[in-house]
DNA sequence: ATCAGATTTGTAATAAGTACAATTTTAAAA
DNA sequence: TTTTAAAATTGTACTTATTACAAATCTGAT
């Protein structure tokens, strides 16, 4: 990924781009896996081995706050970060953990942006059930 | 709130009633302002001297796996705990951090049952502005 | 009344995330 | 080039939601 881009994508947003917001950015758009701030600190440490967690967390945060990157909290135990910023939403499999992209072909129609007075900055649709792989290892266990 | 109505949902979910079951789910069917588990043990707690934390947060556990009530994970701090359980939204404020029940008009048009192999259990539609009074608190920051 | 299984309890541990003060980097002014 | 202030990063210590687990209690059938 040519780190042009990078910048772009962290300056379009109003973020100056350092080596460190580089990086996590770099990565969240070279895996659209759906990362926590623990993953992606321990797969950048052993490139940048004065990265501290604290600059991940605080970083994450501030790239969400800008909408650069948006939050994922289909996970009850950690948060977990998407570089994909178009409507879509995300499904978690109950049985492996894994989270998915799913589109969903309706969903602009239910997400607006302002409704009886409320201000809407962000809207995430989650799925949560049994994926491809785990349907029949799950209905095993029952 | 009548009792029966109460051990009417454990039972129509395979939960056998017991005292604290009994007055979990009585707390979630008579505040539907979503509460943390915290909150749920600290209302309780006066009324049930015996009561441990750690029987609420199993029994939130297994009511929501049983389906008699939904985990809203909409705040990334802690989980949410929520009796109605027909399709609606959630919608939590950026500045005074409440989570208001929102209706969507084409909810259902969204939330299938299974795409491409995948099984769903369960859909949330999350969203997160800034509420009716917060919203020109909330201009005012910037 | 007894007994096994289910439920509850209390304590200790885990782990995600944050507060904060110290250090380093950046970039502009002198 | 040196100075300097603001911005960014770092490391440590802390907080806090949640879980693990073993002991105690309750329940309902025999």
């Amino acid at each position: 990924m040519k780190t042009s881009i990078i910048i772009d994508r962290l300056q379009d947003h109003g973020i100056k781009p350092s080596l460190q917001r580089i990086a996590i950015m770099e990565y969240l758009m070279g895996h659209y896996n759906h990362p926590t701030a623990d993953v992606i600190f321990n797969k950048l440490y052993p490139v940048i081995p004065t990265l501290s967690k604290t600059t991940v967390y605080n970083t994450l945060k501030l790239l969400a706050y800008k909408g650069a990157i948006s939050e994922i909290t289909i996970d009850e135990k950690n948060v977990r970060y998407d570089a994909e910023i178009s409507p879509h939403a995300h499904f978690r499999c109950k049985y492996c953990g894994n989270v998915f992209d799913f589109p969903v072909k309706n969903l602009s129609s239910v997400v607006a942006k302002e409704i009886d007075g409320f201000l809407i900055t962000d809207a995430q649709l989650y799925y949560k059930g049994y994926c491809k792989k785990c349907k029949t290892k799950a209905s095993q266990l029952y």
